[in-house]
RNA sequence: GCGGGCGUAGCUCAGUGGUAGAGCAUCACGUUGCCAACGUGAGGGUCGAGGGUUCAAGUCCCUUCGCCCGCUCCA
């Protein structure tokens, strides 16, 4: 037969296709289109049997890591071990929590955004001045067009206003504004009302010195398709604002059979506001003390405006979130100090390399409510020569607790009692404070994702042309059995061998026997799904009582004692 | 949201108006002696969906859904 193949580690690496992982994802069943036989869904994706359990893998390596030994029993930066309890919320919440987080807000118009000063405001509250066309022999008629708007005319100055006459006083009151605009000291001149196109417009005219014009609505496909020609209401410079967008990104489902507008509520669109609405039932129920974690994965919906780059941007998806409660003092320790450990932890599970990156946030693109955020980020196929955001780990301050705290008037404070002032009796008097928190939040599916493109090596010099090089811990498929051919007792060695295996390993992966077809095709199917390591039952196992065991990563064989294989793949599993 | 491309078997694709195809994969039987061997046979498609033009549509037209790429966006 033909010579042991060598893995070809002395060619450079063939640049991963996206294709070709997507692909290779469809014929092993990792990952499905959700509702393929009905034409799909955008932005659903469904995960097959090897997909499902490398998910679980990645969730029940976090949850280990995290919740049951966290940081690996590691200390933290106050000396203490790191605490840590879980937590599982419900998808839908009281609308209230969404209200407090801020979440809710003005979520249902079109929203424009200032670039500079990040000033928030509904689109049709854009009210322009405008001046009087040259030639306006038609009069005002011509500039009605449909929708109330005043069609294609760029403003030469904006403010924010609900209507034309609160428009016109700020305007008028602005002696600034109408100089960047080029006016002077504008009155009111007349209200005229037109009717030309079915509705009633009202125009509120305008003379200023040398000029005439009017106020009204800023046209919304202006703010659309030029916006770098609007100046914005803060700042007067054009190109200020951003085009107008629909930020709706919460999904809305009706409580109860009546569905009506009263029975609003929204699927979450993180599942941290979970936690945090039981800070308070956590630290009454067991008898954690500051700091300490609650942790909690679980589903997050969001209508994504344009869902994109395969499982990458999903309109439904699970995060894995630790809320970190500390002292103000201690925060900025702790959340260098979870950012480190987060970093290694992906590492551990597969993600070393050049393709993972710590990233800082720069001070502009922190939210106003944080100190100090960092992604971890994963050079994605699409994303590459960039990353892509794997998970960030976020100084939040006080901010979410004190939100919650005030919509719910709900004491959310915290008593501690190792702080204060040494009193009489010589114990500290305590104090009693908002916990500040550091959250780093994770993204499974960006996880499992990252996963399969690092795991995807082309290797021409295999029969597989591909090989999935999972870390044995989150592999799916954990080991697998071959009698080298069908008889002469070897397929009753190897069912023997894959039953001592599931016992000690199915509950972690699957165990595979696979008699079928030539061994090489065998191996050649194992590549493709990941699975780390390959017994194979030849004429020696029945005399000798050995095994060989296929390395994927090497293609090196070893033969090692049949009684030897649970511990040989305990060991690389990480179980010591 | 805008522009471009694509959609035929599980996968990769051919098929420019006239009987739905190939390779690989899958299954069965035989063979088998460490890297997708071989032989024989089998199953698998309303050509993404809907409508239209035509004697006749996978092929031409319209609509729609989905995916990919670029811009935009990512609270």
């Amino acid at each position: 037969m033909a010579e042991t193949p060598q893995p070809s580690a002395a060619l450079p690496a063939p640049p991963k296709s996206m294709d070709e992982i997507m692909s290779l994802c469809k014929r092993r069943g990792f990952v499905f289109q959700a509702s393929e036989i009905y034409g799909g869904i955008n932005g659903f994706w469904d995960y097959g049997p090897l997909g499902a359990q490398l998910k679980k893998n990645l969730r029940d390596a976090w949850w280990d890591d995290v919740v049951m030994m966290p940081c690996w029993g590691r200390k933290g930066p106050t000396g203490d071990a790191v605490r840590t309890v879980p937590l599982d919320s419900c998808i839908i919440q009281n609308p209230k929590v969404w209200v407090a987080s801020g979440h809710v807000a003005g979520f249902n118009d079109p929203m424009v955004d200032d670039k500079e000063t990040k000033q928030r405001f509904r689109a049709d509250h854009l009210q322009g001045l405008f001046g009087l066309l040259q030639q306006d022999t038609h009069g005002l008629a011509r500039l009605v067009p449909t929708g109330g708007y005043i069609d294609g005319r760029t403003p030469v100055a904006t403010v924010v206003a609900s209507s034309q006459h609160e428009a016109f006083d700020l305007l008028s009151g602005d002696r600034k504004l109408q100089k960047a605009a080029g006016y002077s000291n504008l009155r009111y001149s007349s209200q005229s009302q037109m009717n030309e196109t079915g509705g009633v417009h009202v125009f509120f005219e305008f003379r200023g010195q040398d000029a005439e014009g009017y106020v009204y609505g800023v046209d919304p496909e202006v703010m659309r398709n030029s916006p770098e020609q609007v100046p914005s209401p803060f700042t007067g410079k054009p190109g200020g604002l951003t085009a107008p967008r629909q930020f709706n990104l919460m999904f809305k489902t009706y409580i109860g059979a009546t569905a009506t507008e009263d029975d609003i509520a929204y699927l979450r669109p993180e599942t941290a506001q979970g936690i945090f609405i039981h800070f308070k039932n956590v630290v009454d129920t067991t008898r954690v003390r500051i700091p300490f974690g609650i942790a909690q994965t679980g589903k997050a919906f969001r209508n994504e405006v344009t869902p994109r780059n395969f499982t990458f941007r999903s309109r439904e998806f699970e995060q894995m979130e630790i809320e970190f409660f500390c002292h103000e003092s201690e925060a900025m320790a702790w959340y260098a100090f979870w950012r480190d450990w987060r970093m290694e932890w992906w590492r551990s599970i597969g993600l070393g390399g050049g393709n993972l990156i710590l990233r800082e946030h720069e001070r502009d693109e922190l939210a106003h409510y944080s100190k100090a955020t960092s992604d971890i980020e994963y050079r994605f196929p699409f994303t590459a020569p960039g990353y892509g955001e794997l998970e960030g780990i976020a100084y939040r301050g006080c901010y979410d607790l004190q939100q919650h705290q005030e919509h719910s008037r709900v004491r959310l404070d915290y008593f501690d009692t190792e702080r204060g002032e040494i009193g009489p009796n010589g114990q500290p008097k305590g104090e009693r404070y908002l916990p500040h928190v550091i959250e780093p939040s994770a993204g499974l599916d960006r996880g499992v994702l990252a996963l399969l493109c690092e795991a995807f090596t082309p290797d021409p010099a295999r029969p597989s042309g591909v090989v999935m090089k999972f870390h044995p811990r989150v592999a799916p498929i954990k080991a697998a059995v071959f009698p080298l051919v069908n008889k002469d007792g070897m397929p009753e060695v190897a069912d023997r061998l894959a039953a001592d295996l599931s016992k000690r390993f199915a509950r972690r992966g699957f165990i595979e026997s696979d008699a079928k077809q030539s061994i090489g095709k065998r191996y050649a199917r194992m590549d493709e799904a990941g699975c780390p390591f390959c017994f194979t039952v030849d004429g020696d196992s029945l005399t000798a009582h050995t095994v060989t065991v296929r390395d994927r990563d090497t293609l090196s064989q070893e033969r090692i004692a049949i009684d030897k294989v649970c511990d040989y793949v305990g060991e690389r599993l990480g179980e010591g």
